[in-house]
DNA sequence: CGTGAAATGATTCTGAT
DNA sequence: ATCAGAATCATTTCACG
């Protein structure tokens, strides 16, 4: 099952930096030609190892500049209290990142917004109206010293 | 300075959740010829709202299917201190984000990494290595809930 | 697995409205 | 700003080493 060498491995990591980098280019970058490199760029993506791709865009410039981080612990931890919160949070769309964490919390959300006042909102009207929160505790990014989507491998 | 119209907004959400959408398939969805779809995501990259495209990949193909949180607070917080903190943050190719925070800790920081016993060589080869760490508490993603790089707008 | 060339289709540019 | 068409360039397929 050792599916990838050092040439798909050299293309993805091209690809996670730069997805317009053309087929062409990337062959030049590994001395071959585009047609061996598209074969495996459409393979990686059939097996799954590229998963999509995306533009990124500036929150700010998008008007969503505050990112607060959210802490929360449950109340009830059975399995289907579990299965409601996570429902409930996927169905918030300022929620960009929810993990289900091992450590002192339960669920570690990440949240894009216009300001302070959205997130009391955001707080009050929403996160609220999911019951079982017992604990939250938020924090607020004052700068992104480093944010990526890349991995290193 | 109103920059952006509906049309624009639209090209945006389209282009954040599949990079790969052609001009030609944007536009018939807007009900337009390429030309402009075109035009509009030229300028959209020129004036910074689309920020670069990129590959999303598989972690866990990759071999990097643990993903850390780590909240370090400073010892001190005089501003070499923080500058120096993030210098070094940024050297260290296990960490895919890294936030300053206000809160009851200073930083926040994203790491994948191929195991646990990964993640305690980091911790004492290279967290440890940079000094004025105070306080530093890990937490492990069990399930990721939901992980999108698109924002709502 | 690779190359090189040919077919297809997307991008980019031009001229006009 | 937009459109329609033409030119250019990238993607994709294929015959062959």
């Amino acid at each position: 099952m050792e599916l990838l060498d050092e040439t798909d491995l050299k293309i993805l990591r091209i690809l996670q930096n730069d997805a317009k980098k053309t087929t062409k280019d990337i062959a030049k970058q590994l001395h071959l030609t585009a047609s061996p490199v598209y074969e495996r760029i459409r393979r990686l993506e059939k097996k799954g190892y590229i998963k999509h791709y995306v533009a990124i865009l500036d929150k700010k410039m998008l008007n969503r500049p505050v990112t607060a981080i959210c802490m929360v612990s449950l109340r009830y931890h059975n399995e289907g209290f579990i299965d409601t919160f996570e429902q409930q949070i996927k169905e918030l769309v300022e929620v960009q990142e929810c993990y289900h964490m091992a450590g002192k919390v339960d669920f570690f959300l990440k949240i894009h917004l216009e300001g302070l006042e959205e997130y009391h909102e955001f707080v009050r009207s929403k996160l609220s109206k999911i019951h079982n929160i017992g604990v939250l505790e938020s924090y607020f990014v004052l700068k992104e010293v480093h944010n990526t989507t890349a991995i290193d491998f």
